[in-house]
RNA sequence: GCCGGGAUGGGGUAGCCUGGUAUCCUGUGGGACUGUGGAUCCCUAGACCCGAGUUCAAAUCUCGGUCCCGGCCCCA
């Protein structure tokens, strides 16, 4: 037997229906708020991802040489790979772009609950532009997204990076060091970010305060005690978040998140019920465009991830409209066989969903298969009404039978496809 | 990379401590019932994660590996 390889997935039909039916959702969402997708290679030069977050990260990549002797990885992440894609071919397209995707992403990681080392991620970024509309425009279409798919323990904090870049700008604190700090302080690890910013030059009285910025979080009143422009544009970003009518929202300045190139705000959405890996979203505001050999643009951007989004759904109690085939034919005896094949074939080409019986079962055994797959109705074809042209049609769940001519057939099923059930 | 708990037909399980090739439920296929389902009964097929060791004998004990679950690290 040849098993999966650790930390990916076989998804059944069951699941796949749950996760193209959210996923359509996603779609159908980001293109309500004007954005159009895009998709990319999984597989890219490793060099991508390397440039903008340092070679620590080749750990945990899924890296290989190919048989040119190329670096290839496949995609840890999809940020990358669409700013890749932008400034190679679509910088020229109408600003401010607006563009999503989803797919497969991979990452060498010691799987856990709601994390895999195959995992999808829905993405968008608005390039092109930054200011507080657009990126509430981004975190509106996140909060849609997350209403709109029906998941409700959700809470998106919000802050800005800047307010700590500056503050440790301000206080002397050598550039290398910054992210070393940021990444102490996002874990909360304040002994350890104490003794780094001792020892970068910092004062007790930055550190206290750099620290209190860390742990204010809550209504858009708590950016009283801040102050500065980060302070207003964040009150603006609220200002537009209000008027779009997003809820479940709070300012928390000690988002900070692993990447070093967000500049300005930045959000994570998660889902407290879901433990350790409760992150659902991340994002915020960025330039990397110039990183990859194109004009200096900023974005605004968040990525999904797909499979913790589900399991906090599922966890709701969240179940996937099921589909199912419209009707069963079914005939009776052999006699009838091609006949039902010869119905089924119309019915199809009339875009009915149509299912057939391909095991020769009797009868009973067909209405109990019917049951079994959800088929709306059965449409029994028997030699007594074949004889005037006509088959009969059982309801599955009233159990009421009705005779009906073979020209009318389609017209029947579609004029009664609602109705029932 | 580190720590803990697991792995028995497709799914869910009993058996493991105290070695003697496996229980039950459900699902699959067939039949009772070759023109009427979701009930019942019967039949059939189907499993001890992999490898090594101990032993007359291993699902059971020992070791190694793989995978899963939970947590740490990390999370671009």
């Amino acid at each position: 037997m040849i098993r999966r390889p650790r930390g990916t997935r076989d998804f059944g039909p069951d699941e796949m229906e749950a996760r193209r039916y959210i996923e359509s959702l996603m779609r159908r969402e980001a293109e309500t708020f004007g954005f159009r997708e895009i998709a990319t290679p999984v597989f890219e030069h490793a060099e991508l991802f390397t440039l903008k977050s340092g070679p620590n990260i080749l750990a945990e990549m899924y890296a290989f040489l190919d048989k040119g002797g190329r670096e290839i990885t496949l995609r840890p992440e999809l940020t990358a790979p669409a700013i890749r894609f932008f400034v190679n071919e679509l910088a020229e397209l109408p600003r401010p772009l607006k563009i999503f995707y989803t797919g497969p992403c991979f990452r060498y990681e010691r799987p856990q609950s709601g994390r895999f080392r195959e995992f999808y991620q829905f993405g968008v970024e608005l390039i092109g532009v930054q200011n507080p509309e657009s990126d509430a425009e981004v975190i509106a279409l996140a909060a849609s997204i997350m209403d709109r798919i029906g998941l409700k323990g959700y809470r998106i904090r919000v802050g800005h990076i800047g307010i700590l870049r500056d503050k440790l700008k301000v206080a002397g604190v050598p550039g290398e060091t910054v992210p070393v700090i940021l990444q102490k302080l996002d874990k909360k690890l304040y002994d350890e970010a104490v003794p780094l910013m001792k020892e970068a030059g910092m004062d007790e009285k930055s550190i206290e305060e750099t620290i209190g910025i860390t742990e204010m979080s809550g209504p858009v009143s708590v950016l009283e005690e801040v102050g500065g422009e980060a302070k207003s544009y964040l009150e603006e970003v609220f200002g537009v978040l209000e008027a779009s009518k997003v809820s479940n929202l709070q300012i928390d300045l000690g988002v900070i998140r692993g990447l070093d190139y967000y500049t300005g705000i930045v959000f994570e959405i998660d889902v407290p019920k879901l433990g350790a890996e409760k992150q659902v979203c991340g994002g915020g505001s960025y330039s990397l465009s110039e990183l990859f050999g194109g004009e200096k643009v900023f974005s605004t951007g968040f990525a999904i991830g797909f499979d913790r989004t589900l399991i906090a759904l599922a966890k709701e109690g969240f179940e996937a409209p099921r589909r199912r085939v419209e009707v069963h034919v079914i005939p009776v005896g052999d006699a009838t066989r091609s006949k039902a094949f010869e119905i089924t074939a119309m019915l199809r080409k009339e875009g009915i969903g149509a299912d057939v019986d391909l095991m020769r079962r009797n009868l009973a055994k067909n209405l109990k298969y019917a049951d079994s797959i959800g088929a709306r109705r059965a449409v029994i074809v028997g030699e007594k009404e074949l004889g005037f042209g006509a088959v009969t049609v059982r309801d599955m769940v009233s159990g009421e039978q009705t005779t009906i001519p073979l020209g009318d057939l389609p017209g029947y099923l579609k004029g009664t496809r609602d109705f029932g059930v």
